[in-house]
DNA sequence: CGTTTTTGACCGGCGC
DNA sequence: GCGCCGGTCAAAAACG
């Protein structure tokens, strides 16, 4: 991949490379809302906005992290990334509600859930995707994920894992897998949003700011912050104060190459 | 022993 | 209707 990309040296992320320095280079992130190129089914109250176009001229699915890899050289064609109004998100709350009796639930919640889905379409949250050259699949994001899932990925020798946020009432999840294209390159989406603080101190010491992605979520959508929740638990990795002006400063190097200006409003970056 | 991972089964959507 | 595919469930295993 010859574009331009930023580097950050950094420590290995899981125990089983922690013999070795890892390296992990941000490629480039993917919203999943401003391109026409990548599926994201929109919740109903984004229907309503210009950005279904996108999606009604390109129908079709992402199959497989080629795709997304794509994007990298060809950017889309309009962001149109103006301002994206929150997901409604209650209809998955309450999906996987548990009672005592186990035989008897499962056979409930199967037709609590065949009902809703006679009902009405199972709405997905907003995802975005960023690929990460890194040596480790999981990356840390200063959240705790369990792992609940593992399929091969069509046309991949690389299997995709389906983790969800551990924290209780909290439906975040995400998807991790490496690109057959680039063997080196993860690709991870997340969806859903976090409805807690990040439970996970960095290595800096200093806790990602859940504030600041609130924050952010305010001035420019709601997915937003987690990017900047994983941009505030990279730089704690990598000793920086996960402080506002240390992501921006991230954020600002990122976007000279051009991988943040579709989501990072101008005036984000040059604040002080 | 509580939590997380593994992994085959299962489900719904979709194209043919 | 059938098969493929992406996504999820859940029991068992592994882990700390």
């Amino acid at each position: 991949m010859e574009d331009h990309y930023a580097t950050f040296p950094c420590y290995p992320f899981s125990e089983e490379n922690n013999n070795s320095l890892g390296f992990m280079e941000l490629l480039g992130m993917q919203d999943y809302n401003t391109t026409p190129l990548l599926d994201f089914p929109l919740s109903s109250t984004q229907t309503q906005t210009p950005v279904l176009k996108v999606e009604e001229e390109q129908p079709q699915t992402v199959k497989d992290c080629s795709e997304v890899f794509n994007l990298h050289h060809q950017p889309p064609p309009t962001p149109n990334s103006s301002s994206i109004s929150s997901a409604s998100s209650e209809a998955l709350n309450d999906e996987h509600s548990k009672t005592v009796d186990q035989a008897h639930q499962q056979q409930k919640t199967n037709q609590q859930l065949k009902a809703k889905k006679t009902n009405q379409k199972r709405q997905r949250e907003p995802r975005f995707a960023f690929m990460t050259k890194s040596e480790v699949d999981h990356l840390e994001d200063g959240y705790r994920w369990r792992k609940y899932g593992q399929k091969a990925v069509k046309n991949s020798p690389f299997p995709r894992s389906y983790y969800r946020c551990t924290s209780a009432s909290c439906n975040v999840k995400k998807r991790v897998e490496r690109s057959y294209a680039d063997p080196s390159v993860v690709v991870t989406t997340y969806e859903g949003q976090h409805t807690h603080p990040s439970p996970v101190v960095g290595r800096s010491g200093v806790c990602a700011n859940n504030n600041f992605g609130s924050l952010l979520m305010d001035a420019s959508g709601n997915y937003m912050s987690q990017y900047y929740h994983q941009h505030n638990a990279l730089l704690s990795s990598l000793g920086f104060p996960a402080s506002k002006n240390a992501t921006l400063g991230a954020a600002a190097l990122l976007s000279d190459h051009g991988l943040l200006q579709d989501v990072v409003p101008s005036h984000m970056l040059n604040e002080d």
